[in-house]
Parts: structure tokens; C-alpha cells; sequence
DNA sequence: CTTGGTGCAAACGTTTTGCAGTATC
DNA sequence: GATACTGCAAAACGTTTGCACCAAG
């Protein structure tokens, strides 16, 4: 069994033990969410059109929204204003963090760690209770960089 | 003179220099963003109505953009994915992270410069030239915690 | 009188919602 | 036949833009 199958699998458990269907729709937006990361609905939607061109993209948004209540997926969303989603836990074993390239927009992903030792101080300093974080660096990636 | 005085003197300096006027209208939106700190544009335009209730919607935007082209102000999209707007270095040494509240939506600040250390792994690991980076912790804020 | 600046309203791009119709158990 | 679920179109939302008018050197 494909690493992808079983994890279509899992999703398609958890919608049903939420009361939910797997769609012929959103069987087609699961498989695009599986094969690509950090794409916006717009983008999701139209790499969905050409498996299956009725779909529409409230469709899309709205499938999104459900997952996202399921936490199934993760919801970003950067400076340009526009979100960006990504199946959680794709085998990341810490939040990844965001490399955002300022030349070409290209979004890489980064795993470390290092956070933890932060989010201690601050829940001791400000009495905060950390649940989650999201650190991106923005800068020039290696690709821009090789040809300046 | 007041430390508010000089920072207007200063960002009117600018202003000029760059070959533009300090309006009334420019004058009172930077008032609001000297009194407040992540403030939409929509709360700003409102708070700027009081002092002066004929100021455009429209002209609260292109004062923003303007002052972000002059590096005089900071524009950033959280996860609501609406913009907030800060005035650039209000006394910062460095680079501030953010402590959102998901019960209230509080806003805090927090310095705090160990990123530098994470910097430096991620420009020798992945050949990423860092220029800039945002850290935001989810959570719940201190007065939240004591009224449950 | 030329230039930058303004208010208003219309347009924009992303996201949400209302609704009538469809599919599934 | 009740209950999700769907596509479509319209609306909503924050933001931007076109335009005619205004203000200041």
C-alpha cells in the first residue's frame, strides 16, 4: 500500500467518524493536497479542474474550511494576504518554518527546533500559554542567490 | 519638546526629502499610528474620523503605502489575513515577536533576539540569505488565563 | 499653472453565503 | 425522503484605482 493511500485512508476515517463523506470532490482536492504543499485555494482549485472540470471553488473553500475543523490542514496566510494551505503533520515531526524568497516567492520549509527553548522563556516572562508558533525568515534563497 | 514632537519632525523630514507634504490628513494619521500600535487600516480610518471626519478611506491606504515606501511604517498580515500597521523602530532594538491571543485577540509584543543564532544555522544549512523574520506565538495571554 | 494630494465611487481579488438542485444512505 | 453536499451566482470583505476636484508653491 502507497504511503498515500493509507494516508487518504486515515482522512476518509476521520470525516466518516465526523459525520462526513469523501466526495468524488474531495477525493480530487485530497489527492492535489497530497501531492503539493503550501498551494493557495486558487491554485488548488484549478490543478482540481483538470481532474475534474465541475468542481467549483466554493467547492474548494469549502472543503478547505472542513478539513481545516478536522485539523487535517493547516491554513497560512503570508504577507500578500492570500492563504495557503498544507495537509498537517506531513511527516514533520516539529512545526516547520518558513523560508520565504523575496526575488523569486518561492516558499521552502524548514524543521528546527530551536524554538522550544524560546517558547519556555516567554511563558515565563509573560505568562503566556504557548499552543502554537510560526517563524518565516525572508531573505534570497539559494537558487536567486547562484544567479545574481 | 515632547518625544512625540520629534518622532512627527522626523518623519516629516522624510516626507520632504522625498519630495512629499505633511497633510493635515497625513498629519492626523500619524498621530493614531504615534498613539497605537497594530492597528488596521480600518481602525485606523475610524480613529482618524474623530479628529477629522472627512478623511477618505482611500487616502488612509495611500498614506500607509507611502509611509511603507519610506520605510517610516511596517505592514503585516496575520492569519485573519487583514493588515496591521506599526511604525517602524518605536524604540526597538530588535526585530519584536508577537504573542496572539486566540481568546481575546490581544496583540503583545516581546523582545527578544535569539533568533540570531537559528538565523545563522539556516543561511549556513540551506544557503538562504536572511534579510528578515517574524515570529508569532499562538496561545492564550495572561489575563485570559486568570479569568478562567 | 503645474504638481501632489484628496474624496468619492467604482473596481478588484479573495473568500463566503444563499439557494435550488443533486447524490447518498 | 431526510440529510449531506454540490455548482452557480451574488454578496461580502479588505484593498486599490480612476477620476474630477482642491491646495500649495
Amino acid at each position: 500500500m502507497k504511503r498515500t493511500d493509507s494516508k487518504i485512508k486515515t482522512i476518509t476515517q476521520t470525516l466518516y467518524s465526523a459525520g462526513f463523506k469523501l466526495t468524488p470532490q474531495r477525493q480530487v482536492i485530497l489527492k492535489v493536497l497530497l501531492e503539493n504543499e503550501h498551494l493557495s485555494a486558487e491554485e488548488i482549485y484549478l490543478k482540481v479542474k483538470i481532474e475534474n472540470s465541475s468542481v467549483g471553488l466554493a467547492t474548494v473553500y469549502r472543503t478547505l474550511d472542513l478539513l481545516r475543523d478536522l485539523n487535517v490542514l493547516n491554513k497560512m496566510t503570508f504577507q500578500d494576504g492570500i492563504s495557503r494551505y498544507d495537509l498537517n503533520n506531513s511527516g514533520h515531526l516539529h512545526q516547520p518554518h518558513y523560508l520565504l524568497c523575496q526575488k523569486c516567492g518561492k516558499i521552502d520549509e524548514v524543521e528546527n527546533d530551536l524554538l522550544l527553548e524560546i517558547e519556555k522563556t516567554i511563558e515565563e516572562l509573560y505568562h503566556f500559554k504557548v499552543n502554537d508558533h510560526r517563524l518565516t525568515f525572508q531573505g534570497v534563497c539559494r537558487s536567486c542567490l547562484e544567479q545574481s
